[in-house]
Order: C-alpha cells, then sequence, then structure tokens
DNA sequence: CTGTTAGCGCTTTCAC
DNA sequence: GTGAAAGCGCTAACAG
C-alpha cells in the first residue's frame, strides 16, 4: 500500500539506516543526502510510520485522558472540557498528543485493565476504582490523578482548593451584610461534597450565624433539578436572601427561578456560584462565582505526566489549586 | 519492563502462537488452555501490546479528528464540542478511538503532509488547504469533510443546509408580524456565510419587504463585537423590532444589549440565533435558534469514515443535515 | 557520514 | 487445537 523506507532506499541508493536518520535525526546525515532523501521520499510519497516507530522506541508519546463513563460527555461537560483543552495545549507543546478514553476503553474480558490503545501515560479524572490505577502501574503506565485524591506511594494528584474558595463566597455575602444564605449542594464526589460544606458551615460559625437546617440542600446537579430547589428555598417564609449554589449550572437554575418569580438580582436576592464556567458570562446578570482555573489544572497535570515519562520522580504528592472569586452582577 | 506474550509462554508452557490466539481470537483456542493462559498472563501481568498488534495488522483503529489551529480550542467551541462528543460516540460503538489534532499535528520538516499519529482515517474540520486532503490521500488515509464542501473525487462531505435553516427563522419572525428584521452575520467561511445570507435576502424578496442596507452586518462572532454592533442598530432612530444573528453567541450579544437597555424581549425586540448552542438555554429569556443536530453531524461523519474504513466505497457526496427552528423565549 | 545486523512484540501462514 | 517460522517498518548499536 503506502511506501517504506525500503521503497525510498531503492530510488535513491542509500540504506535504510540513512534514511531512517535524514528522518528521525537530520543533523546526523549531510545536507547533501539529506536532499536527495527527501526528494525520493516525496516522489514514492513516502512518510515515517509512527506504529513501527513507536514498537522500537517503546514509547508512542501519546497521553490517555481518562474519565468516568458516568461523567460523560466530557466534552460537553463545562468543567471538564476546559480542562482537557489545558492537556491539549501541554501535548501541543512537548510533543504528545491525547487520546480521550473512558472506563469502558481500557477493560479486558478477563476483567484486568488493559491498555488497548497506545499510551504512554494517563490522566485519570474524578472517581475511579483505586484498582484502576494499580492495574495501569502494573504495567508501568504512570497515572496522574484529576479533581480527586487517592492515598498511593508516588501519585500526584491534582485538586482544587475547594475549601478555600467557598470560604471567600460566603464571606463575600457576609460582607454584603447578608445573613440568611443557602445552600444548594450538588451531589458530587465525597471529597468535593465535604470540603466545600464544611466550609460554607465554619464560615458561617466563625461569623455566629446560626446555621438553618432547612436553607441546606444537596441534589443532583441538573438545571431542573436546580430550578425545583430554588423554587422551594424561595417559597420559605422566611426565604433566604443570598443563595450559595456548589457550581454555575445550579447558580443558573436559582437566577432563572428567582427571575421568573419577579424577583430581582441582586437586589431581592444574591446568587455565586462555583468554577467560573463558561455559563456565567452567558446569564444575564451575569454570575458571581468561585473561579477554577481550569485549563491551568490540565496543564499542570499534563507536564507532571509528561515530567514523570521523562524519568523524573516524584513523591506522593496533591497539588491543590487555587480559586478566586469573581465579583458579577449577581452580588 | 512490563511483559510480554513470551513471559506467558515461559510460565504456562504454550506457544506464542496460541497465546495470541487466546486473545485475539479465543474461539481458536480450547477452553481449557484458554484458562490457563488467561491465569498465567494474571500471573505476570500481560496485556496484549497494542502498538505491536498494530504494526503486523496495519491497522490501529484510531481516527483523528482535525481542525484547523484557527478555529482552537475546539474542545471550548460550543459548535465543534457537540461534534466531538458525537465522533467520539461512534468510536465507542464500533471500537475505534479518537485523537485530536491540530494542523499542525501534521506537517514535516519537508512540508508534506504527515500522519506523525497513528491513525487509520481522518475527519477534517472546516477549513483547510485542499493539498491537505490529497496529501492524506496519497498515503491512503481515507478523509471525510466536515462542516465544508470541496469537489474531489470520491469525497464524502457533511454539511448542514444554512439555506433552509435560515429561511425558516426568518419566515417565523414575519409570521409574527415583523418585518423590520436585522441580520448580523458572523464572519465565518464564505460557504457558510453566503447561503445563510442569501437566504435572508430571497424571504424578504419573498415576502415583498424591502431589505434596508443599514440592517445587514457582519462582525467578528465574538461577544464584545456582537455587543458594539447590537447598540448601533438599537440606537438607529428606525430601529429593527428584530435581529436574526447567525449563530448563538451574536444573538446573547443582542440579547443582553437589549435587557441593558431596558427593552422587553420579545415585546420590544425579537431575536433568532443559529446552531441552538448549549448557551441557548442558559440566557433568560432562553433563545428561539435554529437547531443543528451537531452529535448527529459528528455521527453521520464517523460512521462513514468507519465504513470506508472497512472497505466501503462511496462516490462523491455531500450529506446535508437537516435544521429546525426551535421556538424559545426570545419570540 | 553511512551501512550492517539484529531485533521491538505480535499475528499469520503453514504444518502437524 | 496447537506450534514453528517469517515478517510488519523502523531504529539502535556497532562498525567502517
Amino acid at each position: 500500500m503506502s511506501s517504506t523506507i525500503f521503497d525510498v532506499a531503492r530510488v535513491c541508493g542509500f540504506s535504510k539506516t540513512t534514511i531512517s536518520r535524514a528522518f528521525s535525526s537530520p543533523e546526523m546525515v549531510s545536507e547533501r543526502t539529506r536532499n536527495i532523501i527527501y526528494k525520493a521520499a516525496k516522489e514514492v510519497n513516502y512518510t515515517p510510520n509512527a506504529i513501527a516507530r513507536a514498537m522500537v522506541r517503546k514509547k508512542t508519546n501519546n497521553i490517555g485522558f481518562i474519565v468516568n463513563d458516568q461523567q460523560y460527555p466530557v466534552v460537553l461537560n463545562p468543567f471538564y472540557s476546559p480542562i482537557f483543552e489545558g492537556v491539549l495545549q501541554v501535548g501541543r507543546e512537548r510533543e504528545y498528543s491525547v487520546f480521550i478514553a473512558s472506563e469502558k476503553d481500557i477493560q479486558l474480558p478477563t476483567g484486568q485493565v488493559y491498555v488497548k490503545k497506545q499510551m504512554d501515560g494517563v490522566i485519570i479524572c474524578g472517581k475511579t476504582e483505586q484498582s484502576v490505577i494499580e492495574g495501569f502501574r502494573a504495567q508501568n503506565i504512570p497515572v496522574v490523578i484529576l479533581n480527586n485524591v487517592y492515598d498511593l506511594e508516588e501519585l500526584v494528584c491534582v485538586t482544587v482548593d475547594h475549601y478555600g474558595g467557598t470560604v471567600r463566597a460566603i464571606e463575600h455575602l457576609i460582607e454584603k451584610g447578608i445573613e440568611d444564605i443557602a445552600i444548594i449542594s450538588g451531589h458530587f464526589s465525597p471529597y468535593v461534597y465535604n470540603e466545600r460544606f464544611k466550609a460554607y458551615t465554619d464560615t458561617l460559625a466563625k461569623h455566629n450565624i446560626p446555621l438553618k437546617s432547612e436553607f441546606v440542600k444537596t441534589i443532583e446537579p441538573t438545571m431542573s433539578e436546580a430550578k425545583k430547589c430554588a423554587t422551594q428555598l424561595l417559597s420559605l417564609e422566611d426565604r433566604p436572601k443570598a443563595i450559595f449554589a456548589t457550581n454555575d449550572l445550579i447558580a443558573i437554575g436559582v437566577i432563572k427561578t428567582a427571575l421568573r418569580a419577579n424577583l430581582r438580582i441582586p437586589e431581592d436576592l444574591s446568587v455565586v456560584g462555583f468554577d467560573d464556567s463558561n455559563f456565567s458570562e452567558i446569564i444575564e446578570p451575569e454570575l458571581t462565582t468561585v473561579r477554577i482555573d481550569k485549563e491551568e489544572m490540565g496543564r499542570i497535570a499534563a507536564n507532571k505526566l509528561i515530567d514523570i515519562l521523562s524519568g523524573k520522580k516524584f513523591e506522593k504528592e496533591i497539588i491543590e489549586c487555587q480559586t478566586k472569586l469573581i465579583v458579577r452582577g449577581t452580588t
């Protein structure tokens, strides 16, 4: 079918080796030879075969970005897609390509973790079985964890300062003189959920604001659940003057519900979200929210992974990305 | 490093061949043998090496999703990300993995198109040089074009009924009794731009509505440009009663501008967008827009490509995905 | 600077 | 059902 290094050799008379070098380490070949080879290559439409190269080098220059099936579709997920973009950026800079894979892609009939695909290392996002991590490692595939934390030797985890971000959000509302602050938490992983919730209660306590149980809600993080929940909160006799939502989508559900009930935002109700997804500037008024630098998270994870692939060793480490309160029109 | 078929052979006593078969065509091996092999494999932590397999099979089961650098970041682009998701879905169904690549990933020092990566076929999105398509084909890498049209032998192009969608949008406004309809076009590829613009003028003409040149605008499709343009249109002495924007982001810029100028939507101004991106249900009131089934586009392109990879032949073909007007709160 | 030789780990005939 | 041998296209010593 397509031509090989052999065809080029036949045309220009040089050995396979020299031709190989002309492509992979051009500086080892004289300029004259190189040009002859390139010309011959063009003639027969030759291009190095990445598979064969990977085979002998034992390196594909690919990494995998693995997300739980439940969290699909990643690309459409306003939280994971910027992270993925960050990974892609680093990939481009450091000459790695990126596969997107779900956990299905890494199972064998025997139940083992199986790297069906050609990748040198993986970034695993969110929830996973610890056995999956171990499975990869058993096959010498380095792993970096993103948005989750596991306690394993030499494991690098990239996560977010959920606690600090939440504190800043709640204190911002308190500074505005608001004390009746409800929280709508999305059903995220226990780690994320607990950090954010604890920050909420701690901050209220710190400011001597009593916690009202009717102001505490946990829902599936969808628009419709958010609307339902907001409706309920806002029809409370003693309704909250602010709602802190643990992600932007929930916050937007709250805003829509309030606007449709003819409440003015922020005069009648303040709203704060979390993530600073690209939705936050679409809604009107625009959303005050806790920014996570998602691309940066992706970049950090990818750089760590490629560092490991380049032979660097790291101790067990948890990298906590900082957050920032972005004040817009809803507070 | 990681174990090979050889290590398994050593442990269980069977030949490489049998072990290979136990993994790639289990039915050719007796059940008893198979179990022994799986057990041995587990013991030494063996997993088939995808590279070696691809090498001999001359097939990677990977496809590439290639987008112009200018259109990066794909994953964050509300138009391309659902398309990508569609491709991913089909990939999962048909056992292909998907690479995201920019055009940078496919260049050689010699200037040739170079498939640096392991892929059996590619989907090319939006603008490209025709030479890129030809370059892939010269290397026996089948190509499917998405959201663009090229006139080449046996080339399958998946595109959208831009014309029909626009007609439906404009007629919807006319049915509401509105005649003062402005258009803000994004600077898209000539193909897309022309189809949509022609549909606008044709439809007005068909209904004997004179075209007002001050109602015709073309801008870069960004939020800020959209706001600027909307401000201008809305301050016209004889301002439009409706604005048709050729994508949702522009439409949202219009809505925000109007709301901030205390215009009521849709009472004072109707707005229609194009794409039905995930932004359209975030803004309040929610956006009336022309839906493109983007995931379906991705699915169609991926299925076509994999069909080709499976040996099917297709004539030159342009597949035009239908659109649908989604009426929400802005009209 | 260029060539020779020996594999990378697997699948695939072709025998048995 | 199972095994032996050959080879996929390339790179990496090692020579010259």
